[in-house]
DNA sequence: TGTACATCAGTGAACGCGCGTTCACTGATGTAC
DNA sequence: TGTACATCAGTGAACGCGCGTTCACTGATGTAC
């Protein structure tokens, strides 16, 4: 056994998170296998010893990045407000609809950058994509007190998700900021998560 | 002067419905000018006597989608709640959360199929996309009483922009119908359009 | 401990296909006489 | 009114390029002796 099957894990792993990296930035059509390979340091040939197909690729790169991995500017700003004593609910509500998560197109969340790509893909990439909308669906329910929590945790996911996909493909900088600004106020309003 | 201007104009309407119900579907990238043409009657060559490139005929068929020619869906939603006295944002906001709109992949609101495609695009085709949003906003905006109407139209309008790009990106029916139905309750609790 | 071997991650050339765009052409139509 | 002509919308073959995938190979590494 050449090889240990630890070193194969790492490069999948480097693979993957190049990958997750393009497909953010770019969308899935607009990025091609060589780039996602020689990002990772690596060659286009080898790209079939790790996936197989560029499909089979995208969906596991959407799933990469649920909790384990998360981008830096969302861990500095977790820490950041950790240690206001914020609920966790609070802390990805503001790091989501942060500027930095607006300007981090590399490594903000697929439901941001990927939400329609995903919306015509193929059902295993929408399952990875429902994992991550759960996720944070489940952490907002979860500090919402008083009745019917899932309902206005729904509601108030739609507003960050909203606003953050329209800030970004809008041409007018001053009214994407009024959108994740409004969108804030709005959620906090709504939510009892404090001003 | 063989073919009258009226004959050219025709024809380019007709390419550009065609283009705007194809990219609605299937996204910029997975649409081939081929597939467009044929869809309208004609073949490949002659789309360069009516647009530069392929990136024109995209910006163009946004912009297609305001006010004029807007998709049936609507306009029958559009009657129906006319004759019950709603105003026009109720209508609006009640269309566009609707079934028949979340299914309608050919001719929906670019805002909803065409989001983070638009993103990654140049700044005419955003600027397209800023106004089918402005238009939806601004009816929003004069339909809010009280204070701070644009804040809160902002808002309202990314409750329904991200509960659809949600409701289409998932792959449970149920999960996409709570998104839709939790955005509407939450718009009408915040606005005062009725129940 | 040192050496021959087997494995398989990684290489890079090649294949095949599809797409955006170009181009020489055709033929339907309006205009001038 | 009828006919020759000029225009240009529309045709369809061809070009060139890039990309996903395949494949014969290389060479680094772990294992058996």
């Amino acid at each position: 056994m050449p090889y240990t099957a630890q070193h194969k894990r790492e490069t999948r792993n480097r693979i993957l998170r190049s990958a997750r990296k393009l497909f953010n930035r770019k969308g899935f059509a607009e990025v091609t296998i060589d780039e996602i390979m020689s990002a990772a340091g690596l060659t286009r040939g080898g790209f079939y010893k790790h996936f197989t197909s560029k499909d089979d690729l995208y969906s596991e790169s959407i799933l990469q990045f649920t909790c384990k991995d998360p981008p830096e500017a969302w861990q500095r700003n977790h820490v950041d407000l950790c240690a206001k004593g914020q609920t966790l609910a609070r802390m990805i509500m503001d790091a989501y609809l942060s500027r930095e998560h607006f300007e981090d197109l590399d490594g903000s969340c697929p439901t941001l950058g990927l939400a329609t790509d995903v919306s015509r893909n193929s059902e295993t990439v929408k399952r990875a994509f429902r994992k991550v909308l759960d996720d944070m669906l489940s952490v907002f329910v979860a500090n919402l007190p008083g009745p019917r929590a899932r309902e206005r945790g729904i509601a108030l996911v739609s507003v960050c998700v909203g606003a953050m996909v329209v800030a970004r493909a809008v041409d007018d900088q001053a009214l994407g900021d009024a959108f994740r600004k409004s969108a804030r106020k709005h959620v906090l309003a709504n939510s009892g998560w404090g001003a």
